[in-house]
DNA sequence: GATGAATGAGCTTTCATTCAT
DNA sequence: AATGAATGAAAGCTCATTCAT
C-alpha cells in the first residue's frame, strides 16, 4: 500500500528531507521523527509513501544513480571505443560528484553500510547491479584488445579508485580540471600495451 | 575510570570479540550485549576497561593503524626519497591490506561512519591526525621538487585512491602481485615532469 | 515533540499513576517501569507525552501549585492590606496542605531534590519563580510601613517555617483549627511594631 | 567485618569524601565510584570501613547531631525550666546550622529521603528516635503547666519550623541576631497563658 | 588494611512500525 | 492523503556489591 511513483509535492518534500537529515546525522542516527520534523509530514504519511526506512534510502540511491548516468554520455554505449566509454564515465562520475556533493556523499555512506544493515537489502542488490554491469563492459573491452587484461578489482581499482577518492576530499573549485586530468590518467593506466 | 592500558587478558578478549561483531553486523548494528555473549565478559567488565562503544572502537583503530605503520617501512622517514617514501607507503598499504582484511574493513567502516556518529568522535580526530601528517609529507616533497604541485585530494586520490579501492574488493590470491603494480603506479601518476 | 497539553485521559492516566508511584517509592527510586505498570500505558506512550522523567514531575508540579494558589483567596492581590495578604497565604497554604496530603509530600520531595537532580532543573527554576514573587510582594509591605524590615530568609521563616514544618507530620483531623492558628501566628511574628 | 570504630585516617577522609559528593549531586545520585574519585581510596577500602552506602549516611548522621546536641547545652537537660530548655535547643540549632550549613544541608537531604529509600532505613530509625525524646520532653513541660497543651505537631512546628526554614535560606552573615531572635520567637509561641 | 577486576540486574530513553480515525 | 497516539523490544550505560589477591 506504499512505494507510489507519482511524484506528488510531499513525495518530494519527505525525500529530500530524508536526504539532508541523512547527510547530518549519517543514515543509521536519523530517525523517521528527524524526517518528521524537518519534512514537515506526520509520521503516518512518511509510510504512505514510503514502506519502511530502507525505501527511504533505496528512493534516494535512485535518485542519485540516475542522475550520475546521464552525466556519464557515451560510458555506457556498448558500441563506444574503450577510450571514449572509460573516459566518459571517469569525466562524469567526477563532474556530477563535484555538482552535486551531497548526493555523492550519501551514496558513498550508504554503500558502506549496505554490507551489514539488513535494511539497506535492496540498496545492495541495486549497487551489485551496476557493479555487474561495468565489470561484463570492461571483459568486452578486453575481448576486443583494447585494454590490459587485469584482474576485474585491479582494473577497477587503477581506473575509478582515484575519482572515489578524491570524491570523497575535494570541492568544486579546489581542482578545476580534475574530471579530465582523472579521465585521462584512468586510461592510461588501463589501455593495452 | 576506565581504559586500563595494562594487556590484561580479559581486555584483550573483549577487544576481539568487539572486532568479530563489529566485522560481522557492523559497527551501529553491534550491541553491547553482542560483544558480551562473543567475549563471555559481562557487560560490566566491558565497561570497567573501555568508557563506552566509541572506546572500543578507538582501541581497535589504534591497534589496526600501528599495525599498517609497521609495515610500511621507509614511509615515515623524512629523510628518505619521495620514490621510496610513497612507493614504502602504497605497497606497504596493500600487503598489510592483504594480510589482514578483518582490520581493513572495520577501519574503512569506521572511517566512513567517523563523520556523522557521535560515539566516534576520537577516531576522527586520530585519522585526521595521520591525514596531515601525509599532506605536510607531500608538501616537503614539492619543495624539494620530486613530485607535482597538486591540490591534496587530487595527490592522494592519485596515489591511495586506487590502493583503497581494490583493498576494497580485492582477495589475498586474486593479484598477488598488485601491492608492486600499485606502488609503480602511485609513483607514476604524481612523479615530477 | 512531546509535553502536548490538550488534557487527553492517557495523559491524565500517566500523570495520576507517576504522582501515586512517586509517593510510595519517592521520585528517584521511582522507575519507569513502575509508572508503566501503575498506568497501564505502555513505555512509548508516557514518552509520547512527556519528554523525560524530569517533564512528568514537572507537570506535576504546576498541578499543585495551581491548585495551591487558588486556595490562597487575596494572597496575591497587590492591593491587599498586608495582614489579609499573609493570613490568606499561610492558612490556604495549610488548608490546602490538609486536603492535597500527597501533592503537598510530593512538593516537599522534589524540592529538596530538585537543588540536585539534573532531571529536575526546569522545576527548580518553577520554584525559583515562586520565591521570588512572595519576596517581592514582602518587600512592597516593607516599603509601606506595614511589617517589619527584616532579611527575607528570616521573614519567611516566621511566616511560612511553622506552616511547612507542622504540614510535614499532621494530618487533618489533628488540629482542627490549625490553620487560623498558623495564621494569626505568622502575622504576629512580623508585623510592624 | 566492616563499621570499624577506631578513626583511622582513611575512614576519616571517605566519610569527608562522601559528604562532598551528597552535598554536591545528592544522596542518591552519587555513586561509589565518586567517593573512590574524590576520598583516593579504593573501592575494597570503602566496603572495608563501611558495609554499604546505607552505612556511610548513618556515619555522618550521627557526626552531625552529635555536633548539634554539643551546641545546644541545657536542652536536653530533663531538669532545666521550659524556657531554658527551648531557647537553648532553638539557638544551638540555629547556630550550629550556620556554622555547619554543609552538615544541615546534608541531614536535611537525608531526612527527606529516608522515608523512601531502603538502603537509610537504619538513618530513619536514628531520626524517630530523637524526635520521640523531644516529643516526651514537651509532654513533661505541659504536665508541670509551663507550655500550652498542643498537639506535639503544632508545637514542634511553632518551635521549630521557623529556624529550619530560615537554615534551607540562611547564610551566616545575612541576620547575626537570628539565633536570639528565633529562640524568643519559639518561646513565645508556646508559652502558658 | 588495601586493591581493582568482575558481576548482572536494572535504569532511562529511542525507535521503526502499526492502525484507528 | 493524512494524522498522531500507541506499541514494546532493544539499546547503551550505571551501579552497589563481592571477592581473590
Amino acid at each position: 500500500m506504499a512505494n507510489h511513483l507519482p511524484s506528488s509535492d510531499r513525495r518530494t518534500e519527505i525525500l529530500d528531507a530524508a536526504l539532508a537529515c541523512f547527510l547530518a546525522r549519517g543514515y543509521a542516527a536519523t530517525s523517521i521523527a528527524d524526517i518528521r520534523s524537518r519534512s514537515g509530514a506526520s509520521t503516518g504519511s512518511i509510510y504512505h509513501f514510503f514502506d519502511n526506512k530502507g525505501a527511504l534510502a533505496l528512493a534516494l540511491v535512485q535518485r542519485a544513480v540516475g542522475g550520475w548516468s546521464g552525466s556519464s554520455g557515451e560510458a555506457a554505449n556498448p558500441a563506444a571505443a574503450a577510450d571514449i566509454s572509460i573516459k566518459a564515465s571517469v569525466a562524469g562520475l567526477v563532474r556530477w560528484g563535484l555538482a552535486n556533493p551531497a548526493a555523492l556523499r550519501f551514496l558513498d555512506e550508504v554503500r558502506s553500510l549496505a554490507a551489514s544493515d539488513p535494511s539497506l537489502a535492496e540498496v545492495s542488490i541495486l549497487l551489485a547491479r551496476g557493479d555487474d554491469a561495468a565489470r561484463t563492459r570492461y571483459a568486452d573491452f578486453v575481448a576486443r584488445g583494447e585494454v590490459r587484461d587485469l584482474p576485474w578489482p585491479l582494473a577497477h581499482a587503477l581506473m575509478l579508485g582515484p575519482a572515489y577518492d578524491f570524491l570523497r576530499l575535494a570541492t568544486a573549485d579546489a581542482a578545476p580540471d580534475a574530471a579530465d586530468l582523472l579521465a585521462t590518467a584512468a586510461w592510461d593506466a588501463v589501455r593495452a600495451s
